[in-house]
DNA sequence: ATTGACGTTTACGTAAACGTCAATGAGCTG
DNA sequence: CAGCTCATTGACGTTTACGTAAACGTCAAT
C-alpha cells in the first residue's frame, strides 16, 4: 500500500521553480505555511504535494502584496479551512470583502503611480525632443534592451 | 528678509495626518528620505514643506506597495532630480519603462487574487444559499459592519 | 516661576525574514 | 564501495524598520 502517488517535488525543485532558497522554504514550514510530507529511509526529507506546491505559490503572491508571511498564513488558511456552518460563512464572506477591499485600494495606489509615470514619460520626451531639434544628432535609441533578470519568475 | 513663507507642518502635525509616529519620520531623515528645515532658537526643530509632505507621500505610497525604504529613496530622488542632458533622460525613460513592467505585474497579482476571491465568495454564497434554503431561518445577514479602524488613512 | 505639551539626541531593543556556516547523514553513480 | 551531491538540523549573524526609554531643551500659558 503505497501512499500518495500525485506528482512529488523535492525542496530544490520547488526552491528552483520559484526562485527562493531551500533555507527560506524551511523557514516557510516552521512558520507553518507549509507541511510536506517525511520520506526516505529515515523519515526526514522533505517532499512537496502540489498542495504544497499551490501553497508555496499563494505565499509568495502574497508577499509580492506586501503581506507578511503571518498574514499570508491566515489568508491561506481560510482560504482552505473547513467552513461548513452558517455563521462561518458569513465570517469568510466578510473577510473576503476585506480583502478585496484591500485590494482596490493597492490598485488605486498602482493607479497613482502609474499616472506619475506617465506624466514623467510625457515630460522627459518633450525635453528629448526638443533637445533633438536643438542637437540634430540623436544618440541611438535603444528601445528594449532591459536585462531581464528575472526570466525564471514564475508569474501569478 | 524672511525665510519661506509656505505652509510649513511640525513634525507632529504630518505624523498625525499619516498615521505614523515622529520616531519613523526621523527615521525617514535618516534615511534621507526628508530634509525638513530646522527652525527655533535653538537650531533643532524640524519644520516641513509641503514639498516634504509631497515627498512623504510618495514614500508612504511606495511602501504600501511593498518597496523598502531604500527603493522609495532612489525612485523619488529620480522623480525630481535634475536630467538635464539627452543620455540622463534616456536612462529616466528607460527607469520608468522599468517601473511600469513592476507596476504592471503587480496588477497582475491583484488581478489574480481579485479572481480567487470571486471564486471563493460565488462558492461560499451558494453554500449559504443551500444551507439556507434548509434551515428556513436565516440568521441576521449583517451587512456592512466592517470595524473601520483607518478612517484618517490618507489615500493615493 | 512653574507646569505641561511638544521636540531633540543618543542608544539600546526587537520582530521579521531569511543568510551562512558546520556537522552529519542519506542516496545515487561510476 | 568510494566519492560526490543533496538534504537535514542546529545555531548564530544580518538587514530593515522602526519601538522604547532616558535625559534634556523650549515654548506658551498660568
Amino acid at each position: 500500500m503505497h501512499r500518495s502517488m500525485g506528482t512529488n517535488y523535492s525542496i530544490s525543485d520547488l526552491a528552483r521553480e520559484f526562485d527562493l532558497t531551500t533555507r527560506a522554504m524551511r523557514f516557510y514550514e516552521d512558520m507553518g505555511l507549509l507541511r510536506p510530507e517525511r520520506t526516505g529511509a529515515d523519515g526526514r526529507r522533505r517532499s512537496y504535494s502540489a498542495g504544497d506546491r499551490t501553497r508555496l505559490k499563494l505565499t509568495l503572491r502574497a508577499k509580492r502584496l506586501g503581506l507578511s508571511l503571518q498574514e499570508a498564513k491566515e489568508l491561506i488558511d481560510m482560504y482552505d479551512s473547513p467552513r461548513g456552518t452558517g455563521p462561518q460563512l458569513q465570517r469568510f464572506l466578510e473577510v473576503l470583502d476585506l480583502h478585496r477591499q484591500r485590494i482596490e485600494a493597492q490598485m488605486t495606489d498602482l493607479q497613482a503611480n502609474l499616472e506619475e509615470i506617465k506624466v514623467h514619460q510625457r515630460e522627459a520626451r518633450a525635453l528629448l525632443a526638443k533637445s533633438g531639434k536643438d542637437t540634430v544628432r540623436a544618440g541611438a535609441v535603444n528601445g528594449a534592451k532591459a536585462v531581464r533578470k528575472a526570466d525564471k519568475r514564475v508569474q501569478a
